[in-house]
DNA sequence: CGGTATCCTATTAGATACTG
DNA sequence: CAGTATCTAATAGGATACCG
């Protein structure tokens, strides 16, 4: 049970005991701080090493796979599919396969994969315009602790 | 040199061979979509599994270690040290140490952080409101496929 | 081209025990 | 309380081979 398997511990056919399930809600802002919570596995394939790559590199437009592979740099063949599995399953993404031959299948974000990705590329266009203060503080933070 | 390093493969305070950095900016839209950019990182600590639901947590306020422990459902003592450590290493996260006896150690988001936490809290939100959409493209795709 | 299946390694996460 | 150390289990990830 590894292979291609979505990501996931199981769910993906499974069911979970009911003692898992039940204390979703709570008194907390939000479900996904209690663990068993679905939304903490679509958030987890969302932002994921590859998802959020993936996600983002569809934002501009349709790909297919071999261009998701190129864009995506150092996805393996095997995490792209797996990544790719789990974002559909989601209903991020939409994958439209066309019988001919050679194959072609084109992969595109959904209405709502399409604005998952508008906040991931907020956060990714954040991080990467901050990156000079990140630096600085890694180093403020080695100086004063790598030393040991 | 496992145990408590900051999650990362090293460059804790080694480099990386010359090979591995040069080819950042390219012609990409993100630096973040080719690998070795110090900025997929630090979105790796943001995103992460703990790091994300941390950020969250904190976005309310200073929180001590074992409230956090607490907010965050699931978290180990050992992974929420690990995560607590890249963050604040990252300059997402200020760590404010009393000496007393028992300790006393708050943290707190940076100002960096805190925009960080928005637009992953903004992500959060939005994947949460939409769960229902999310376990019926689940439903449809396991109906479809799941059968094998 | 667009994948799956299999095998194997590396990294991450958890339990437990212990310390200042 | 606020961690660190150590050992082990689970998971992610990569290489390779193969298929429609």
């Amino acid at each position: 049970m590894d292979s291609t398997a979505p990501t996931d511990g199981q769910q993906a056919s499974a069911e979970k005991p009911a003692t898992e399930r039940a204390d979703c809600v709570e008194e907390l802002a939000f479900d996904v701080f209690a663990k068993a919570c679905p939304s903490r596995a679509t958030l987890a394939h969302a932002t994921g090493r590859w998802g959020s790559l993936t996600l983002g590199a569809l934002y501009d437009g349709t790909l297919r796979f071999n261009e998701l592979r190129r864009r995506v740099d150092g996805v393996s063949e095997k995490m792209l599919s797996q990544t790719l599995h789990a974002l559909e399953r989601d209903g991020l993404v939409h994958r439209e396969a066309q019988l001919t031959n050679p194959p072609r299948v084109d992969y595109e974000l959904t209405p709502l994969g399409s604005e998952v990705a508008e906040r991931l590329l907020q956060l990714i266009h954040l991080v990467e315009g901050r990156m000079d203060e990140v630096l600085r503080a890694r180093e403020r933070y080695d100086a004063a602790r790598g030393g040991r």
